[in-house]
DNA sequence: CTGAAAGCGCTTACAG
DNA sequence: CTGAAAGCGCTTACAG
């Protein structure tokens, strides 16, 4: 028998087809000794539910989507690594109900797609991912205007529904710690006016906070570059340039934290002695940096509880625009 | 009207429900303007199909199930981000067929499962991730003393189907690689013995290069620590201890490598200066480490591919035992 | 507490 | 080339 059924079980414990199907699930009001007796032709036989069966006929599938958007034609291990914790995280609160994870990464027209709730695949479906690939957004808007639902990480745009970091709170936690440590000619480093406008709450919110003690930041955008990194690097050298006394920088994300660290030792300054730095994400790699990345760090166990409740308990999306907390990671570089 | 059917496509097309599925399927034998017409009619209503109907009448999913093994009791933004990377090119093997791709982390008896193919979600499953987990591979070498079928990475035991990188090879590029650049006083560290026996197998095609010069290499095996980069660090203090004069060191893996980096800037050593470095992996983070990790670097596009191909194409497992080629990734620690 | 039966939404062998 | 019908393996309302 290749695989059994519930029928298979159903002979075996002399019971009815549908008996087997009660005890099985644990509806109430089965004798307890027909249970067992159930359970135990189950296990002889390796009989396992089949899920396909089980969903079409409950119409639930008890499984969440997750797409992860990549920059076009990037290797999938240059994936930003803050969107692998995310997936972890994420990964967690699904198993946690219960819930399967079908993953699905995403970055041309090729592969483009959003219908794995429609096809009953999935009950709920989270995008995440770099909001630099503006043909995938454009794409999930318009899926989104059709009728397929979905939440999103950050902001890659005003439709949709969304989660993301207090921003605002880490901008400003990274001006007071860098007030508080003596620093006063800091500066942003990071995109302007992104479609990711979590990029612009740090900015503001560290700019509100540093206004308070009388000083403006001197604020910087990375030039075009391969990656988050490589943008960093330069950015460093362009700061450095316009304003060779900065002696504190906050940027955008730890990816940019990085590259600028990178830029700072390739000038000829030192980190932290000559110039603070702290990042954004809290991305494991951080730690590995010489000296580690000080940064904010988001819960990220609270941010994919929180999306994962979003898409699969919360259909009017009341819980759209949670912050989710984020905490200053001191470490080596301020 | 919620989610339309095939019936609901066949109204509107004026056709049977029959026409609709074989004219959706691209089935043979149905007339160009039929098919058409019925295509209209799907795409006006928002029509998709039913996976879970299509998957339970063609008794297959066009899923692949993908488990990874974690560190009990670990962050999962602190699994090794080699295991990420691989998640990432399995993902887009497994998309090039187009194939959904099912995520699961494990980590302890309270989330094992194994049953993702005998429950007809998944018609293969691969299982990688850390081999320091002993009860998750107990309970996958039960699983599959029992019948359930699925190919791994690495080599966490006997009874697997496995697939892994040319470590021999590897190795022995690792200490042509030293003794060309001048070293002569080389060290492996890694664990011996390891279940994952990758890590001897590198060890070995180490050695036995080195043999080739007259040389012996120093053997650490790590002590006991929360993970491997602690594990490097506190290897590269014993190692230093033990053979103050070592200037070369091969490390098992990227994750302990970047730890005795640390260990050996730690101890006032140079690096490539008074001790060139070399890893194994590939990871991301490596090249972000100052200075940048020389290592090798399996080919992860054909690792994903391979296990990918093993899993869903080879019944009889011939690719099992299949060597991904390793580079030489030089950069700047040796 | 248990069984017979309907039905979830497809695919395809069979008939025409 | 197209339609009517069986059947994939479950869950549960209905009857007893």
């Amino acid at each position: 028998m290749l695989r059994p059924t519930s029928f298979d079980v159903a002979e075996r414990a002399g019971v009815s087809q549908s008996t087997v199907s009660r005890a099985l699930r644990g509806s109430p009001g089965v004798n307890a000794e027909t249970r067992a007796r159930v359970s135990a032709a189950a296990r002889e036989l390796g009989y396992v539910v089949d899920r396909h069966a089980s969903s079409l006929r409950l119409k639930s599938s008890e499984t969440l989507a997750l797409v992860t958007i990549c920059r076009p034609g990037e290797d999938r291990s240059a994936i930003n690594p803050f969107y692998f914790a995310l997936l972890g995280s994420i990964a967690a609160a699904t198993s946690a109900r219960g819930f399967n994870l079908l993953v699905s990464f995403q970055e041309s027209p090729a592969n483009f797609r959003a219908d794995f709730v429609a096809s009953g695949l999935a009950d709920a479906m989270i995008v995440i991912g770099t909001t630099s690939n503006r043909a995938a957004w454009d794409y999930f808007a318009e899926a989104q205007a059709s009728g397929l639902e979905f939440v999103c990480w950050g902001s890659p745009g005003d439709p949709f529904h969304w989660m993301r970091s207090d921003n605002d709170a880490g901008g400003r936690i990274a001006a007071e710690h860098l007030v508080a440590t003596g620093r006063r000619r800091p500066a942003f480093v990071g995109p302007q006016r992104s479609p990711q406008r979590q990029f612009d709450e740090r900015r503001d919110g560290f700019a509100a906070a540093l206004a308070a003690h009388g000083i403006t930041p001197a604020i910087v955008s990375p030039p075009a570059g391969a990656d988050r990194h490589a943008q960093g690097v330069a950015a460093a050298r362009a700061l450095l340039d316009a304003h060779p006394d900065t002696d504190a920088i906050f940027a955008a994300s730890d990816m940019l934290a990085l590259g600028v660290l990178q830029g700072l030792k390739d000038a000829g300054r030192s980190v932290p002695g000559d110039v603070a730095l702290i990042g954004f994400d809290g991305i494991r790699a951080g730690t590995l940096a010489d000296p580690a990345l000080t940064t904010l760090e988001p819960d990220l166990d609270a941010a994919g509880e929180a999306l994962v409740a979003m898409a699969l308990e919360d259909d009017d999306h009341r819980l759209g625009g949670t912050r989710i907390p984020v905490r200053l990671a001191r470490r080596g570089t301020a």
